[in-house]
DNA sequence: CCAGATGATGATACAATGTCTCAGTATCGT
DNA sequence: ACGATACTGAGACATTGTATCATCATCTGG
């Protein structure tokens, strides 16, 4: 197997990326592989007003930010996470499945929670309520900030 | 034991509210009481600009509501909860527990999730992750709206 | 390869949701 | 009653997100 630099694998992601947005009929742009670009680099959780801070300069609107997240989400690439305040989102490609949140450098890494998933699905058909959708997050702190404790990160 | 009405009951529950306010050392003022009682009232989720419009034309200026919402939280009094797009909050007396909430009437239930907790916990000591808190929320229909299945309702 | 259909963008106005300031007011312990 | 101080109101300000619409880019079929 060959082995790719962290920028390659970066890029790599992106292509993937645009080119499950192109399955899905929607067009290839610049502006597009700008912002997708900048979402995979930050590998970790980010906020749209925080990536039109960083585009804007770049000539990516605030408008077409916030549509290209949007869509993204909708495709399923993006997940929705809860910050305290705003919203975050963070890479997601896969299916089901959870987010643990380091509250200290941003970082996102998902988990299979299968045995909480169960206990969820048990209780959910247990109550006379009906259970649609559950919202299941972790937050804490990463091995490497628990290491550099004390010391300031970027989480957005 | 005295049955008491709906409205009494509410009456009675808003002003044990500001008794803990009290207990706090905070002050019982008559805007306070108004977002306490309004609060109680609703008896279901509600976010703080809903508020707004409902008491700043009752006297209640806009600053007063989210920083009593504010205390009325810090106090634990009040649970926030995670709408698709703003945050709304609900009545929380109680400890740690997770709340459903019916998507389509806004009504808030709580549930003791034991065995969903026990999950939580053992898959966070099981992580090389250090998980300070989890955010576990569950969306649906309640029992009545699954009945008039169809109609529209007033969720916040 | 070209032209048209349609999707995407940008500039900006607008809307919603909070946050801050500070002078004036109400509350509460003494 | 008094004084310390917590609280309030009014509105400016900040942040986050949405709507509009003329213009432009991309894809597709011929
Ligand atoms: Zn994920
Ligand atoms: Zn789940
Ligand atoms: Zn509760
Ligand atoms: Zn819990």
């Amino acid at each position: 197997m060959v082995r790719k630099t962290a920028h390659s694998a970066n890029v790599s992601r992106a292509g993937w990326m645009l080119q499950r947005l192109a399955e899905e009929g929607l067009r290839h742009t610049e502006q597009r592989a700008i912002v997708v670009q900048a979402i995979v680099d930050k590998r970790g959780a980010f906020t749209a007003e925080g990536l039109v801070d960083e585009l804007q300069p770049r000539g990516v609107a605030r408008a077409t930010v916030y549509r290209t997240v949007e869509v993204l989400e909708r495709v399923g690439l993006l997940a929705r996470i809860h910050l305290d305040n705003r919203h975050g989102y963070t890479v997601c490609e896969e299916g089901h499945h959870h987010h643990l949140l380091c509250e200290r450098c941003g970082v996102v890494i998902p988990v299979d929670a299968s045995d909480v998933e169960v206990a969820i699905r048990r209780l959910a058909d247990a109550l006379r309520f009906q259970v649609d959708t559950h919202l299941l997050e972790f937050a804490g702190l990463c091995e490497a900030c628990q290491a550099r404790n004390g010391r300031t990160g970027s989480a957005p």
